[in-house]
DNA sequence: TAGGCCATCTGGTCCT
DNA sequence: AGGACCAGATGGCCTA
């Protein structure tokens, strides 16, 4: 559980041990009898009472543990994300913030996204409307810009007016690509971490 | 020192 | 019922 705490780029947890065990158990309130004159209804109470607030306490802490991790696991996503940016990455550049992230990812996309629009049209200008001599993997590889990108997406998009492809290279699965989970992203962070701060 | 960024806690809501 | 997701609150760290 505490091994989460590693993963974060900022080694600030400060008080799984002592901090959150003061602000859990916060509770004396509320559970009140009032009355002194039983005293064996007042310990079966007493006892319920700890019992109950022990549960709570425990069941806190599980609910905290879960949202940390997921937490955890969402800035691991957020290192993948920053990996696959264009930005300069190293020991002395300082990480990107999140919003800043996010933003320049949907930047990314949008250019990505016009320049193969942009390619997919001069395709279409140069072998005009050939269709099955030249196709997705087989154009991205005759082309300058970085094939590996345009080699993955090629077979998820529709060509030429807007159709989508029949032939049978367009029908072979998108290659794998890798799940971002903590287990996956594990390389990523590790050395990423090395270049942050 | 103020402001930005972040981690964590917590309660609420929705989903399975 | 339990888990996932979300948003607000809070406090710590860092930088200009």
């Amino acid at each position: 559980m505490n091994s989460d705490s590693s993963l974060s780029s900022r080694s600030s947890s400060p008080d799984m041990d002592g901090g959150e065990r003061q602000k859990i158990t916060g509770g004396e309130h509320g559970l009140r009898s009032g009355d002194k004159s039983s005293s064996e209804e007042s310990n079966k109470y007493k006892l319920k009472k700890q019992v109950t607030e022990e549960e709570m306490y425990h069941l806190r802490l599980k609910i905290n543990g879960r949202e940390r991790k997921r937490m955890h696991d969402l800035n691991l996503a957020m290192d993948g994300l920053r990996e696959v940016m264009p930005y300069a990455h190293g020991p002395s550049v300082r990480k990107l913030s999140k919003i800043a992230t996010l933003l320049l990812a949907r930047n990314y996309i949008l250019m990505l996204t016009s320049s193969l629009d942009e390619m997919k049209r001069l395709v279409g200008e140069i072998y005009g409307g050939q269709h099955s001599a030249f196709h997705c993997g087989t154009v991205s590889a005759l082309t300058s810009s970085p094939s590996s990108t345009l080699t993955s997406l090629g077979s998820g998009f529709q060509h030429w007016a807007g159709l989508p492809c029949p032939c049978t290279i367009c029908q072979v699965p998108p290659p794998p690509h890798i799940p971002i989970t903590s287990a996956g992203l594990t390389r990523l962070t590790s050395d990423g971490k090395d270049g942050l701060k």
